[in-house]
DNA sequence: TAGATTGTTAATCGATTAACAATC
DNA sequence: TAGATTGTTAATCGATTAACAATC
């Protein structure tokens, strides 16, 4: 049994998982924790106890081997394991985040959409088909899909998280604008981005004053 | 001057404005700490410290009046002073942000688009013109442009990121699937959305557990 | 007034940082 | 060996939570 990690280390460790592979991908064979906290704004002995959380090791004087460390992750964050998502919102941001080829790597497969618009309705994204949501229920059951993202412009996102919810969905990515509100047994990311944007601006802010 | 908040407290401030705004927009004249609380998964203690934190006060026994507190926090998150960026990048990332509708509210106003696929020099955008990418400097001055964001896929993103900083831009937002590096004096806030996915799926892995 | 809620001080908890020992 | 880096224990710092006073 996995012993449950801080929510900050956590955070962290798919950003780590990024640096190593970048210098993997670069060929070079091993990357020192120094390195690793000055690429990420980190603490380097941050860093070593976040390697210690997940109950992995380097080598003194050496560093991380970045293949090792690198399949040590993917293992520990459950990345190779696909998990099959239905997407509800055809539009803009329902077809970007469908064509996003960055989800293979960490673990996400977005098998089909939905929407409500006839015109979209049976075309393909990215190999994946577009249907009508009054199929969504169905088709939740049919392929066992425990994770959906939801991508519409905000009113009707509560409507579409309830209607996932009574479909047997256990986990909802929402990127509407809206803080949506389901049984607390659900689990529910709310993806902020305007909100995140609001952190950056401070940020800006601060360095003036 | 405004005393630094934590970093976690400032994460916090846009979810409250959004659970706010709900309020207000429903019609309802006051909200408690314990609704903010509940809706967010926080103590309610840490809302009122939160609150507490950017100066603002309630009324005992009534609790906070959703359209001063609205107020309130529009000004000291600074969301009606637009801020002009430019958004590098017309691919489905890029439209489906130059097409998002909520970041007016937050104080993000996307002036123009650059790519360098010769078909989309010209079009429109929501209103935005897409430029090429040769014009980027030059604009970057005759604007003024501090902030720019950066959607493209990934291998060109560092090099985007390298000129838009000898443009004299002040902050990058990359939703690129790498960690840019810039000079410390610019900020970067890297949008690593996968990552954030990493984060909902250990999650279910949790709650499985 | 009584009760409910805010506001604040004190206590706790956990994350980060510092110091240093272990190791190759 | 000397030096560099990891790994770990101890100290610090700050955020969260609890307790309770203030207030309408």
């Amino acid at each position: 049994m996995k012993k449950k990690l801080s929510g900050p280390t956590l955070r962290r460790l798919p950003r780590y998982y990024r640096i190593v592979c970048e210098h993997f991908e670069r060929g070079e064979e091993y990357i020192r924790s120094v390195e690793i906290a000055r690429r990420l704004d980190v603490d380097e002995t941050q860093v070593r106890k976040d390697i210690a959380a997940i109950n992995y090791s380097g080598k003194p004087k050496i560093g991380f081997n970045t293949k090792e460390f690198k399949a040590h992750l993917e293992s520990f964050l459950d990345l190779s394991n696909a998990k099959k998502a239905f997407l509800i919102g055809a539009g803009s941001l329902g077809l970007a985040l469908a064509k996003y080829t960055g989800f293979n790597k960490y673990g996400l497969d977005i098998i089909a959409l939905f929407d409500v618009d006839p015109h979209k309705i049976g075309l393909k994204i990215a190999e994946k088909e577009i249907f009508h949501i009054s199929e969504f229920t169905e088709k939740v059951c049919e392929q066992d899909i425990k994770i959906v993202i939801i991508a519409i412009p905000g009113e009707e996102a509560q409507k579409m998280a309830t209607l996932a919810v009574n479909s047997g969905i256990k986990a909802i990515w929402n990127f509407a604008p809206i803080n949506i509100e389901v049984p607390k047994e659900i689990i529910v990311a709310n993806q902020d981005i305007a909100a995140d944007f609001v952190i950056l601006s401070m940020k800006i802010d601060e360095n003036k004053g």
